[in-house]
DNA sequence: GTCTATAGGAAGATAGAC
DNA sequence: GTCTATCTTCCTATAGAC
């Protein structure tokens, strides 16, 4: 039955979307991505015949499909600005372990080649993110301009304390980002009181 | 002499550590290595017998003494807080060719493996420049605890803004970022006026 | 659709001449 | 110290049985 499918194919991305989060898209090897899969070699290539490249591309496709679904969904839905960011804060929390794990657009944008094939994807993504928490930023009466630099500066907000608490070994940094971000994005006065 | 010997180390840590920024720690083959270097492999391993491993240590050992020498000293050096953190932002701007290269930081700390090679020296760094922000905005009459939590979202910023960078294939991110960083340390009616 | 087995090549690393 | 030539291992990818 098709249903069936699907739900393994979801898996299998997730598998090995967890595998090129943990060692990097050069670091996974066939062998750990099939391990990872619980999949030989040969059934990997049958599943994906364009081989390693093609897994990267769809698991990046699984990834905008959850960032559409987990966060531009919400952010765009209803409650007040600040109840659509803090619900957001909660699905980037959970979706990076709370900062264990990496972020699977720093990682496959590591090779920075004009030639590379995630790079359309990659800048898809973050356009759509920058977008959305930039209306949600304007909707709180700042203009777009002003609304696009807090959307841009909470998403490297995000990004950067993923890579300091790596860099760290504690994720200390990523979850007081997460809360803080609210405030971040939407307040006039955070500054004032976080002194 | 001595000194010819350093000065052609020097040059070559530079070559190794600008591919190891362009590709990756796993993507910089030995040959890719080799051909930046100017050295066949066999004089590389002649160089660092402990081979790409001792190669991706030592760039990190001299970006170290880079930070200590740009970052570090003038941070703690002479003028008012804000001059000195302006004058880190040009060293950055420069080292980081305004946003076209990645951190090494970043890069090699992908694999985060607990048995990494390349963790300590990474946290070690990461926690030197915390500190030294850390001091600078004490200075300025900030709380300690509040002090290091505007650092480390200073280190976020730089380090989350070259993601965004890449991602979005425009520097203008890590641009702005800088341009900020002074009133993002040390003012606390920052959001109020860009707002 | 999954497997075993293997091809073909690139990876990291070394030996030994100069 | 640098080179050419080579070794071994691991990689991506495929062939073909079941």
């Amino acid at each position: 039955m098709a249903r069936k499918v699907l739900i393994e194919m979801d898996a299998l991305l997730d598998r090995l979307g967890a595998t090129f989060r943990d060692v990097g898209y050069d670091g996974a090897s066939l062998t750990l991505l099939s391990e990872a899969a619980g999949l030989k070699k040969a059934s990997l290539y049958h599943r994906f015949p364009g081989g390693k490249e093609q897994m990267g591309l769809e698991v990046l496709q699984e990834t905008g499909r959850w960032l559409t679904q987990h966060v531009l969904g919400p952010l765009g839905g209803e409650g007040t600005p600040r109840e659509r960011v803090t619900a957001m804060t909660r699905e980037l929390r959970s979706f990076y372990q709370g900062g264990k794990q990496a972020c699977l657009l720093n990682l496959l944008s590591s090779p920075i080649s004009e030639a590379s094939p995630f790079k359309a994807a990659i800048h898809q993504m973050f356009e759509a993110f920058v977008g959305a928490l930039t209306n949600v930023v304007a909707e709180e009466g700042y203009a777009v301009s002003a609304a696009r630099d807090r959307a841009e500066r909470g998403v490297a907000l995000i990004q950067g304390s993923l890579v300091l608490a790596r860099g760290l070994g504690t994720t200390a940094p990523f979850r007081k980002t997460l809360a803080a971000l609210p405030d971040e994005l939407l307040a006039d006065t955070q500054r004032a009181r976080s002194a």
